[in-house]
RNA sequence: GGCGCUGUAGCUCAGUUGGUUAGAGCGCCUGCCUGUCACGCAGGAGGUCGUGGGUUCGAGCCCCAUCAGCGUCGCCA
């Protein structure tokens, strides 16, 4: 803030100085605090630089001294006076300006506040509905002023990265079509064309690809996406990504763009050296040896087959398990053995959640084995072969799900990202981010069909162009860029070729009325001259929500929605006036709103 | 949509086996206090115990329903 910008003798109160002592300033903002001694009179003011002390002595400013013990709580004041030092020994080291102190001339109140329905200066726990409601008071508290100035500085270093690489930040439009597949698609009702919607977009998708072809080769954007899917926990139904797209890319530029974007947003946000170039992983790598396609490599504990060490096992579960093809998948809990059964028992039931039939467990204690295993199916043969698969030491134990192969995988990496997290191996200081390439280009869908893996876009890998008998055989030129655990981004070389995405709409099942209607003007597109072209997308919520450690994507986001997706401050969702309805030619099927009285 | 946890003063919470007038800390109000910074001291106000119903001589506590917040799963190219 510059001092201009509010009057010659502004300063933002954590900018105090010993070297100002003898300045007349004056300071405006908040009162964080007020001690009263009767004789001298401390006011803490906050603005968003910081917290200063102002004291006021009613033997020599009486007036002042009156106003100053009047202030409460988040007050507004400009308070006026000369910077001293404080005296000696009462200096506080917890603030920036705490070797001074303003001494009050005079104390204007420029706005009362109500009392704060919760504490607005320190870190208190508040429920988070309360938080919501009052947001502006949320967000007025020190962390989510530096949450938020994190953000922007993220952001900030996007555009002046891409910028740098010689990328355009070109908008989108908000209003556009509905499709049917993928994520639910917000509606928008159209006044002048009764009956008809607009909607909201889940990404840009579709118009970065037309920037392309329109000859823009290097396009980003910071683009708000909207997804009406059922609330969760971590997900708002609008949302933030950075969208990117470039012409005659191959994988490896991509790659490149994006790991000197990502490096350069955590130097200048957070002064942090991620490290690049990433580790790379392909899909099924992966899926072997994390049981996730977005593994958290802050730590190690790779799942391991173990099916051989339970050939001819005595255990009838392993047996029939082995028997009917499937995979036996381990995790070496270190130090896991000192767990009592109790534990264990937990663990099982943790892993019954996730849709595990059981959970194995064989644990190396200084007295022995002990296991969920009954004694007899511990053969020494077994626990041989086991030690040899897992290097489990003494101390340790090994925890083991049976199931299809993917599916053990999964449980199992599930199991790891858990006991990790009890063994508090996810330590929210790291950054570990890793590429993971080599996708299939489709997966089976609930329906038995099948469906692309990402996007119908997504180009198949160099050398299938001829699209073999098996679709689920074919490899995507798609990548994720992954952190800690979490997926940040995801991105493709797409389809150019007007004849091969036509092939792959086809393979996909769509109806060729259908692709003509959604998709004519994309296929028109590319017939029209479309270069080669791929990029990405990236969450920024989520980015910034493990730059600072936070336990959830609405604490980097000014105004977020609750878990039921409502805005406790505005109370939206809402109903309208009837005579709003009629002018959309819309009709609600619900019985009369109540009266407004009757709600909160 | 399913499941779980929670709901008591403005905030954060305690509340025994169902039993007299429902408590604490912070905040708020009043007074005192010249070096505090979570100032201190003394006093005070503040409660439809989320809501509705039920059981009971008696319900903050037990039962049913409902609402809300949070978490979690389904869902989310």
């Amino acid at each position: 803030m510059k001092n201009s910008a509010v009057g010659p003798l502004h300063r933002d109160c954590g900018s105090l100085h010993p070297q100002d002592e003898g300045t007349e300033v004056e300071i405006r903002g908040w009162v964080n605090s007020t001690r009263d001694h009767g004789g001298l009179i401390f006011v803490d003011v906050r603005d968003s630089s910081g917290i200063a002390q102002a004291v006021a002595d009613p033997r020599t400013a009486p007036e002042a001294a009156a106003a100053a013990s009047s202030l409460r709580s988040e007050d507004v004041v400009a308070l006026r006076g000369a910077v001293r030092r404080r005296p000696t020994g009462t200096e506080n080291p917890k603030l920036t300006s705490g070797d001074t102190e303003v001494a009050l001339d005079s104390v204007s109140i420029l706005n009362r506040s109500l009392t704060p329905p919760f504490p607005v200066h320190g870190e208190a726990d508040v429920e988070e509905g309360l938080r919501l409601k009052y947001r502006y008071l949320d967000l007025r508290r020190p962390h989510m002023q530096r949450n938020l100035a994190l953000r922007h500085r993220a952001i900030k270093a996007v555009r002046d990265y891409l910028d740098e690489q010689g990328f355009l930040e070109i908008e989108t439009p908000m209003l556009i079509k509905q499709t049917p597949e993928g994520a639910r698609d917000f509606l928008v009702p159209s006044r002048l064309h009764g009956g008809q919607f607009y909607a909201l977009p889940q990404s840009p998708q579709l118009f970065k690809q037309l920037l392309m072809v329109a000859g823009f080769g290097r396009y980003f954007q910071i683009a708000r996406c909207f997804r009406d899917e059922d609330a969760r926990s971590d997900r708002q139904p609008e949302f933030t990504q950075i969208d990117l797209e470039m012409a005659f890319p191959t994988i490896e530029g991509v790659i490149a763009v994006v790991e000197g974007m990502l490096a350069h947003m955590f130097r200048q946000a957070l002064a942090v050296d991620v490290g690049a170039p990433f580790r790379r992983l392909s899909h099924a790598d992966a899926m072997a040896r994390y049981g996730s396609d977005k593994p958290d490599l802050r730590f190690g504990m790779e799942l391991i087959e173990v099916t051989p060490a339970f050939e001819g096992t005595q255990f009838k579960v392993f047996a029939a398990a082995v028997q009917a093809g499937e995979s036996i998948v381990g995790v070496v809990d270190e130090g896991g053995a000192a767990r009592s059964r109790r534990d264990f028992d937990a663990l099982a039931r943790v892993a019954a959640e996730w849709g595990a039939k059981g959970l194995a467990w064989i644990a190396f204690t200084p007295d022995g084995l002990k296991s969920s295993l009954p004694k007899a199916a511990l053969e020494t043969q077994t626990i041989d072969r086991l030690g040899a698969l897992t290097h489990a030491k003494q101390g340790d134990a090994v925890l083991m799900v049976a199931a299809e192969r993917t599916e053990a995988r999964t449980l199992a990496g599930k199991m790891r990202l858990h006991l990790a997290a009890q063994n508090n191996l996810r330590d929210a200081r790291r950054f570990e981010f890793c590429w993971v390439l080599d996708f299939p280009l489709f997966e089976i869908n609930p329906e038995g069909g099948i469906g692309p893996m990402h996007h119908p876009f997504t180009a198949p890998a160099v050398g299938s162009e001829s699209l073999p008998g098996d679709p689920l055989s074919l490899r995507a030129q798609h990548y994720d860029v992954v952190l800690n655990g979490s997926e940040l981004g995801s991105g493709s070389i797409r389809i150019h070729d007007a004849a091969l995405q036509r092939r792959i709409f086809a393979m996909l099942g769509y109806p060729e009325d259908e692709v003509a209607e959604r998709f004519g003007f994309l296929l028109e597109a590319l017939a029209f001259g479309a270069p080669p072209h791929g990029g990405m997308a990236l969450g920024v919520d989520r980015i910034v929500q493990i730059m600072v450690g936070a336990e959830s994507i609405r604490e980097v986001i000014a105004f977020p929605k609750n878990q039921r997706f409502q805005d406790l401050m505005m109370q939206a969702p809402a109903r309208v006036p009837k005579a709003l309805l009629d002018e959309l030619r819309l009709r609600v099927d619900l019985p009369p709103a109540p009266p407004v009285s009757q709600r909160s």
